[in-house]
DNA sequence: GTGAAAGCGCTAACAA
DNA sequence: TTGTTAGCGCTTTCAC
C-alpha cells in the first residue's frame, strides 16, 4: 500500500540512491546498463517521485499560479477567460508544470496573497488587473517571477513582463471601418475604465473620431449585462445614432439584445462592431458580429512561455513585453 | 531574501522548534506567555510554514483535486459547472484546503491519472462522468478518497460516495406540468445518454408519458448547440409537436433559438421546460424559462463537505450518498 | 561513473 | 508543559 521510495528502486536495481536519482531525473553520467536496470525497477515498482521531498531540497515546485483578478462567476462565465486559460494551461501542462488557478475581485486578494506567500509556486501569470489592484506589489515584494496579461497601468520601463494586444490600433480600425461605411453618429461602449485595455480601446475610438460627441460614449464592464445597460443609455441620450463600437464581443451581444427589443435592425439601422473575436460568441450572434480579432489563446500561450522562460536558468534574460497584432474581421453586423 | 524557518522563529522566541511548531499548528499545551512570544516572532519574521516540509512528514497535503470529465472548453463555457465549482471551492477554501482543478475528456485522462498518482492530493471530487470513463477505477486503485457528482452508473451498494439530485422525479414533474396544461404532443431533448443524469431525466419523462412516440425523443449533449440540433430534428420529424422538455437549460436556450427562427411562439405554439435552473440562464431567456430547479451550488458544497468528512480522522464513518430534491419553477415558457 | 553522507524544514514520539 | 531527537524522501556535493 505504501508508495515505493527511491530507496526501494535503488535496492531493486542494485545501485545507490544517488544513481537512481540521477536516472530518474535524466541526469548525465550513468552507464547505460545501470540506467536500464533502474528504469526497469521504476516500472516494476510503479515508482512516482514524492514531490514534497523533491521540492524540499530543490526549492522548486514546478507549479505556477494563474491569477485572474475577477470574481469566480466572471471567470467561469466569460469565454474570453476560457480561451485565454486554455492557451496558458496547454503550454504549461506541456512543460509539466502544475497550474493553480486563483481568482478574486477586490477584498479577497488576501487569500491569494497568502497563497503566493506560501511559496507553493515558482511564478505567476496575472491577468484582468484593475487600477489600484494590490496584486502586483504583492508579487513584487515576494520576488515572484510574474507575467501580466494586459499592460499594467504602472508598466513604465521594461522591468515588467506582459503580453498585450494592440488595443488602440484595433479599436481605431474598427471605428474607421464604420466611418468608411458612411456612418455619422458612431457611439462606443467602453470597458471598465480602470483597465488599460478599456482605456486603450477608447483611445483608439478617439483617434478615429477626435471630435466625437461625449454623449456617444458609455462605460460598460465587459459583460453582456453591462453592454445592455450602456446601449440603453446611449439610445436614450442619442436616439439618432447609427453605429456602435463595443469594446468587447460580450458587450456587443448585450447591446444586440437591446437593439432587437427596440426593433432596430442591425446593420441596416445601426451598425455594430465588437472586439475580441471570441470564438464561442462572435460568429454565432444574429447577425454574426463584425469584430476586432485578437489571438486570445495565442496570447495565453505566450504568457505561459514568457513565464517559463523567465523561470529558466538564465533568470530570463532576453525576455521582454510583447504586443500582439489585431485585425478587423468583417461579418454581417457592420 | 531567504524565507524564515521555524528554527528562526523558535530562536527569536527563545523556545525550541517543537514548541514553536505547536503554537503554529494551534496545538494544545503551551503556556500563554510562550505562545505569545512565538506568535510575535512569527509576525516579525513574516514566517510562513514550508508546506513541502510539512507534508513530507505528515503525509497530508491539504489539497484535493476537482476533476471534471469534460473538455476545458465545456467546463469554462457551461454555467452549470461554474455554479457547481463555486460551491465546491467555497467550501474547500473555507476549510483551508487547496483546490486543484483538472479537466479532460476521454483520451486525456492519462495526465489526470498521472497527477492523482503523484500523490499531491488527499482526495478528489469527480463529476460529469460518462459511461466507461476510467477515472473511477483509477481513483479506486489509488485508494484515493473520492466523492462523485452525479450517480456513477456502476454505483450499486453504498460503497461509493456521491451527490445527485432527484433527476427522475424532477423530470416527471416537468412533464406532468405540460400534460396538466393540456399539451398533447410532448417531445424531449435528452442529455448525452452515456450519463446517468441524462438517462434518469429521460426515465422521468417516460414515467409521465409511458406511451410516448419514440420520434418525440431526441438526444442532445447538454450544450446550446446540441439543443439547437435536437430541436430542429424534432421539428422535422413531428412538425405538430406542442411542447418540449429539454433536459438542461442550456439545451433549452438552443431550442429556443430554433423556435424563434421558425417563427414559433413560446409558449403559445410550443411550451418549453428546461432543467437545472442555472442562475445565469433560466431567468434571462426570452421568455424566461420554466424549469426544474436544483440547488447546484449547494450540491457542490455538499460534495466538498462529504469529501472533507471522509478525509477526517474517523475515515469518514457515517457518510453516505445524498440525493437532493428538485422542484419545478414556473416562469413564462410553459 | 558511482556511492556515502549531509541536509532541505518540518512534525511527532519520547523524555524530562 | 517543554525540549531532544529521529526521521519523512529526495538531491547534491564530495570522495573514491
Amino acid at each position: 500500500m505504501a508508495r515505493p521510495t527511491l530507496e526501494a528502486v535503488a535496492e531493486r536495481a542494485g545501485v545507490s540512491r544517488a544513481t537512481a536519482s540521477r536516472v530518474v531525473n535524466g541526469g548525465g553520467s550513468v552507464r547505460e546498463a545501470l540506467r536500464e536496470r533502474v528504469n526497469r525497477a521504476v516500472q516494476e515498482l510503479g515508482y512516482v517521485p514524492n514531490r514534497a521531498a523533491r521540492s524540499l531540497v530543490t526549492r522548486r515546485h514546478d507549479a505556477v499560479a494563474v491569477v485572474v483578478a475577477e470574481s469566480e462567476d466572471r471567470v467561469f462565465s466569460d469565454p474570453f477567460f476560457a480561451q485565454q486559460l486554455r492557451g496558458i494551461s496547454a503550454e504549461l501542462t506541456a512543460a509539466d508544470v502544475q497550474v493553480v488557478l486563483l481568482m478574486a475581485r477586490s477584498g479577497d486578494f488576501s487569500k491569494i496573497a497568502r497563497y503566493l506567500a506560501g511559496g507553493y509556486v515558482d511564478g505567476a501569470v496575472v491577468f484582468s488587473l484593475h487600477q489600484g489592484d494590490a496584486l502586483p506589489s504583492i508579487a513584487q515584494d515576494l520576488g515572484l517571477p510574474t507575467v501580466y496579461g494586459g499592460r499594467p497601468d504602472w508598466a513604465e520601463g521594461d522591468e515588467v513582463l506582459y503580453v498585450d494586444s494592440d488595443n488602440r490600433g484595433g479599436a481605431r480600425s474598427a471605428v474607421e471601418h464604420l466611418v468608411a461605411a458612411g456612418r455619422r453618429r458612431i457611439a462606443t461602449i467602453t470597458g471598465p475604465l480602470d483597465q488599460t485595455a478599456a482605456v486603450d480601446r477608447l483611445r483608439g475610438y478617439q483617434d478615429a473620431l477626435p471630435d466625437a460627441d461625449p454623449a456617444l460614449i458609455a462605460e460598460g464592464d465587459f459583460t453582456p449585462e453591462g453592454g445592455r445597460q450602456a446601449m440603453a443609455e446611449l439610445l436614450a441620450r442619442r436616439p439618432g445614432l447609427d453605429a456602435v463600437f463595443a469594446a468587447s464581443d460580450l458587450m456587443a451581444s448585450g447591446a444586440l439584445r437591446v437593439l432587437r427589443e427596440r426593433g432596430l435592425r442591425v446593420p441596416e439601422d445601426i451598425a455594430l462592431v465588437g472586439f475580441d473575436d471570441v470564438d464561442t460568441v462572435a460568429p454565432w450572434t444574429d447577425p454574426p458580429l463584425t469584430t476586432v480579432h485578437q489571438d486570445i489563446e495565442g496570447m495565453g500561450r505566450l504568457m505561459a512561455r514568457l513565464l517559463l522562460r523567465s523561470l529558466g536558468e538564465d533568470g530570463g534574460n532576453a525576455v521582454a513585453p510583447v504586443i500582439t497584432p489585431t485585425r478587423l474581421v468583417v461579418r454581417n453586423s457592420a
